[in-house]
DNA sequence: TTGCGTGCAAAGGTTTTGCATGGCA
DNA sequence: TGCCATGCAAAACCTTTGCACGCAA
């Protein structure tokens, strides 16, 4: 008995219960070889091939993001809550300790603006990440 | 007869070659598959060890700067030439027709002094892609 | 001789694809 | 019955590593 649309409005238990462990953890960004650990661990494994399609179709659907952070490390997959779609954050990734920073701020939401209006380009920003050096690296 | 440090400091030909060739094509993004393929298709194959292990280390040395354009593809490889040294110059990429733009404006510098002042965040501009849709694709 | 760059081939890790199975409508 | 999601295994793909060879100092 698959029928659990009430929830998520997809039916089967590998579609219902990866969303709903996305939307659990929302902000957190999990590799599809994690994903896969903790459903075994759980004692419900899927399949690598399922997880990957499925993720895939959430992300068509737009109803998760996927991201490249680790720049030729696996990609990653997260929910992002609600909340974060009124006042989208932004992803800084120290390039010394892989720490990542989720920012929220004025003056990156006007980089919008700009590079519409002057350079007619829509950014996306869930999409792109920030290279650089965190505080503490910074300082060490 | 390999030493022709007079052009570029390095001493065997692939090395010679490979990085001729990238500062011959500045701000253009080659992925380790297009750098071999130029070279067999000129006659003077390198193999794809070779290719990689100086690829990382022109980028170790600072010569050429490595990027993830296009999002869980190739990793691409560019010599970025002297002027866009003093000004830095961003990256963004259309989600949908692919297309590269690159761009420098002050407005975009003006971040950079943001995230490290306000976020203790050492922007690395030039490791950054901003994704979302060009004016084309945006019209269409 | 020693050090280093090289090519080949094999291994590694991530993601995709083919195919037979089985559930649900 | 027909459609679609599933799991397994194999393939594909990019990149790294091991190793023996050869050039240069």
């Amino acid at each position: 008995m698959y029928t659990l649309a009430g929830k998520t409005g997809y039916r089967t238990r590998a579609q219902e219960e990866l969303l709903a462990y996305l939307k659990l953890t929302p902000g957190v960004h999990h590799t599809a070889a994690e994903l896969k650990e903790h459903f075994a661990s759980r004692g419900a494994p899927i399949g690598t091939a399922t997880i990957y399609r499925q993720l895939e179709r959430f992300v068509e659907e737009g109803q998760i993001h996927k991201y490249f952070i680790g720049n030729g490390d696996s990609a990653c997959y997260s929910f992002e809550d609600s909340s974060a779609v009124c006042s989208p954050h932004f992803h800084c990734k120290c390039e010394q300790c892989g720490c990542l920073i989720h920012l929220e701020c004025k003056e990156l939401e006007e980089i919008e603006t700009h590079l519409l209006e002057h350079h007619g380009f829509e950014w996306n920003p869930g999409k792109t990440v920030f290279y650089g050096l965190c505080e503490q690296c910074r300082k060490a």
